[in-house]
DNA sequence: CGTAAAACCTAATGGTCGTAGGCAAAAGGC
DNA sequence: GCCTTTTGCCTACGACCATTAGGTTTTACG
């Protein structure tokens, strides 16, 4: 009987594909058994758990993304940079919707730190160091371009948009837009009255 | 054998706490059966499956936050209206992040329209109006609203802000602000040059 | 070529969903 | 107040999943 061959990362690989087909929350370590002709057992040589196996899903995931989203982003500045960015989430999500799901796995915080998750951080930044904001304000911008791709990208996937005119196309143009020109205007909030509520 | 008296809409309210208590993901029939001391199969004689279990779940949580959204915006305009709006969901998310999380199961689209999801819509134009946008900069803006909210929220209560200073309260503040100025400004660029991509 | 580690297997336990069919409690007719 | 019917919950079961224990075959290497 022939060996199949399997490492952690041919698993890793063939569950995110896997959850591309099927959905990310479908992904079982019995069904990667079947798509590899192996019995269930198998697989705890080479990880440690179904979460275990879901984990390595979402660290696939997220260095693909770091990756594509680097080389989107190289040679570009201000709202070319950040539509490139944005861009890269969002057809990647299209692309892959069970990588993508994956990506929003909770990780333990020591796993996450090791992952290419702060390569994610580090490349927003390095798009916001043109805008010129504060430090904290930089730390702000984060989270709000975070926070909007990755809602947004949801929404539209679990087919929010789909329903309403018009189409989400250009509802994703013009918010990109509209970040943009918020970036430019944050910092001039800065230097004149009470930066807190009103 | 005294009866337990399920219905639909206990085991619904039973399946939310259920949810805030261990996670949404983690609710389960046979859960929810042990929590009202009752067998598994009992439960199907109320609900239709788990899926549908579930999907009761989320519309008992879209209809909560629909009421306390609508209360917290009463009688507020402008940015105090949108940060209201803001806070309800973030504070809802805080509170019951089962019931939060469920809110985002993907609904099959008859039951999405039965559903206090419209309602949601109908609030934020309501706040939108104020702001004086075009009927499809409005579209748009709804999408912008519904995807930063829940993308920061469910980044924060996936723990992403909890390593690094500022605190999310503050990056939440200024977020809402900037959604603010760029709402203010939104309009501004429409009898401008082209409103597309530049 | 033989030995030992590595890769995969069988078997078993215990959890989940969901269906079928039984029995007992509550509700309604008389 | 008794009898019948509906309703609510039960037992029993089949199918699938995760995971562990322990056995067997393959491969690598001395």
């Amino acid at each position: 009987m022939a060996r199949a061959g399997l490492t952690a990362e041919r698993l890793a690989q063939g569950g995110a594909d896997l959850a591309d087909e099927i959905g990310f929350e479908q992904v079982t370590v019995a069904g990667l058994a079947r798509r590899f002709k192996v019995k269930p057992a198998s697989l705890y040589f080479h990880v440690k758990s179904s979460a275990d196996l879901k984990a390595r899903v979402a660290l696939v995931a997220l260095a693909e993304l770091a990756d594509r989203a680097s080389e989107a982003v190289a040679g570009r500045s201000r709202e070319a940079a950040l539509a490139a960015l944005g861009n890269s989430y969002r057809n990647y999500a299209h692309e892959h919707p069970g990588r993508f799901a994956a990506m929003q796995l909770r990780l333990d915080s020591e796993t996450a730190a090791r992952s290419d998750g702060p390569r994610h951080t580090r490349l927003m930044r390095a798009i916001l160091r043109e805008y010129e904001l504060g430090e904290a304000d930089q730390t702000h911008a984060v989270r709000l371009l975070g926070s909007t791709f990755q809602g947004y990208v949801n929404l539209e996937l679990s087919g929010s948009f789909s329903h309403s005119e018009p189409s989400s196309n250009v509802s994703w143009e013009h918010i990109i837009h509209g970040l943009h020109i918020l970036l430019q205007n944050w910092q001039v909030r800065q230097p004149g009255a009470a930066n807190d509520r009103e």
